[in-house]
DNA sequence: TATTGTTATACTCTATAACTATA
DNA sequence: TATAGTTATAGAGTATAACAATA
């Protein structure tokens, strides 16, 4: 692989167009992840945070099927649950079927903060996507659904 | 912000050509991520010692020229760069021209790792485009090359 | 016995504030 | 005084292993 592979190498003096298609993917999700990042911060969120709370945005999972989800160990959601419900972000509550599972939902306080931080988003990301054409938009949204679908059959 | 934002929304249900831009590009950076951080673990790194050992192939900064590059406080580089050194993958050197400061560089078993690390994460990224046309390839390149721009203009 | 969740423990990563040594 | 770097400390986030309670 050419020059990089993240960024913090490049100084920015690097915006050179021989950028191979791999430095190109990699230099791309850093600057998405930098900006969710920043945003959550923020909102005094952690990315892991922002995940865990978009994800109870129109579910009520336990604890197995958010790790699953989140693709952390069980032990590590109990710490991640306990931060948030002691925010009053999220709360726990006991499963109706299994007296051994609690499931986990957003607080109203929980969902304001999400939708709060998804607006911010979508205007950062209007921002910094406003000057591409029709045809670009497309574009992303089309390589996007393909790579995820290489991926996914990949697994 | 349509339904997801984030991995782990999805159960890989919604592949859905609805998507949004910004959820296009934000599931994409989740993909490319989570793919550095497996190859990464692959080799025993974390996603900053990745970043840290890239750095580093090419240069011999001090303390605080990487914590500037890497985004972070002075004094989180150094349990980085020491727990790095502690495996034998980088090293502090004197710096000649100041006696407070330190140069840090990559020893030969940090670049064998680099480049081990590089080689495999080339290999899996290939895997992901290989089913891309020539033609998407450079659509690739052209967005990120593109919105790279848009975000540094912001900054 | 198997499953759900927590606890105990240890480590990485990060920041703030205070410090040392050199410039 | 200012700068380069470390230390002290605190906290989030993560995993492994052992545990409790329920199924």
């Amino acid at each position: 692989m050419p020059p990089s592979h993240t960024p913090g190498l490049d100084d920015g003096r690097a915006a050179d167009p021989l950028q191979g298609t791999v430095d190109a993917l990699v230099q791309l999700s850093f600057l998405v992840q930098g900006l969710l990042t920043r945003v959550a911060a923020d909102h005094e969120l952690s990315l892991v945070q922002v995940r865990l709370l978009g994800i109870l945005r129109d579910r009520r999972p336990g604890m197995l099927e958010l790790a699953r989800h989140l693709d952390l160990d069980k032990s590590s959601m109990t710490g991640l649950v306990t931060r948030a419900e002691r925010r009053g972000l999220v709360e726990r509550l006991p499963s109706p079927h299994d007296g051994r599972g609690v499931l986990v939902g957003l607080t109203p306080l929980g969902r304001e903060l999400t939708d709060r931080f998804t607006a911010e988003m979508d205007r950062r990301m209007a921002a910094l996507t406003a000057s591409l054409t029709a045809a670009e938009h497309t574009q992303i949204r089309a390589l996007s659904a393909g790579l995820l679908r290489a991926a996914a059959e990949q697994a």
